[in-house]
DNA sequence: GTCAAAATGTAGCTATAGCTACATTTTACA
DNA sequence: TGTAAAATGTAGCTATAGCTACATTTTGAC
């Protein structure tokens, strides 16, 4: 069977079954919801390791969002039980919050270190990466690191 | 210089300087507010190509969420511009509505098969690109189709 | 030690995105 | 043709995520 040239092997104009497209966009949403949570923990993870603390203050700034913003997202890490603060003292990582960090760091890296791999520009990898990071599965992540081991 | 082995290349342990890091951020924000908008002009235009009519019953079973929901969500894109409605009838897409579903499903495809190129299973490949999608740019699409077509 | 600046916290607003429950309208069919 | 089922629409609730404005607390410079 004969293809045009550079025709997508996934463009069949069908629709999934309803069942299996519901169950797809779902899981999409259940990432969603989980995204900044791990934006948070992982920048807390940053600044703790390359500053020593990590302020609400410095956590706004680098995110580009109010102060407001920011204490308020923190209550909610908190409150998902990723980390504790201390008043003028910042912000930590529980157990539970550093074995988070670790994974999405991981991840974080690994999605950069594919794109680049691809072709893409390092500040255009690490722009899209900081989205696309949260909706890659673990089944996804092991094909690109089998990807770049491959490749070397 | 040798490296040990799989030793990520981005992890250099440096901070980004922070109006970096913020401009980053906002562009994943900004991403994000549009993602919405984009699956469900995505769903009403495989909608009408395929079934002839998008109502809002069907976009909600496909999405996996409750009628109402969809009900306010496709006032968010008609409020946007991208579609029209009439009651009984379904929902249809404007000019602007097509032009972005043809984007939309472009990069959708694109997305799909750089992921199955990869070695990611299909269904993990279609999961995925749900997420994914809405965080790629024009610069790292242009790597994947690159990449796909210099790979055959 | 005082006091201004910085950091933190709070209040109140908007918009989005989900839900259930109830109301209305249109179809479909017996 | 009358009525039940399906589709659509509305109301009201929660939670998230952003903002500005204002209040309080702590630091740090003098
Ligand atoms: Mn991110
Ligand atoms: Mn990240
Ligand atoms: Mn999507
Ligand atoms: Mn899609």
């Amino acid at each position: 069977m004969t293809q045009p040239p550079f025709a997508s092997q996934s463009a069949t104009g069908k629709l999934p079954a309803e069942g299996t497209q519901a169950r797809r966009f779902g899981k999409t949403r259940s990432a969603q919801s989980t995204a900044l949570l791990e934006d948070y923990v992982e920048l807390i993870a940053d600044l703790l390791d390359s500053e020593g603390e990590a302020r609400p203050t410095d956590i706004a700034r680098r995110l580009g969002v109010s102060h407001a913003t920011a204490i308020k997202a923190i209550a909610r890490v908190k409150r998902a039980g990723l980390a504790t603060a201390r008043p003028y003292r910042g912000v930590f990582l529980t157990e539970k919050g550093h074995a988070l960090a670790h994974r999405v760091r991981a991840r974080h890296r690994l999605v950069v270190d594919l794109l680049r791999a691809l072709g893409v520009p390092t500040e255009s990898a690490e722009a899209d990466a900081e989205g696309i990071e949260h909706y890659v599965s673990e089944t996804t992540l092991k094909a690109f690191a089998q990807f770049l081991k491959a490749r070397g």
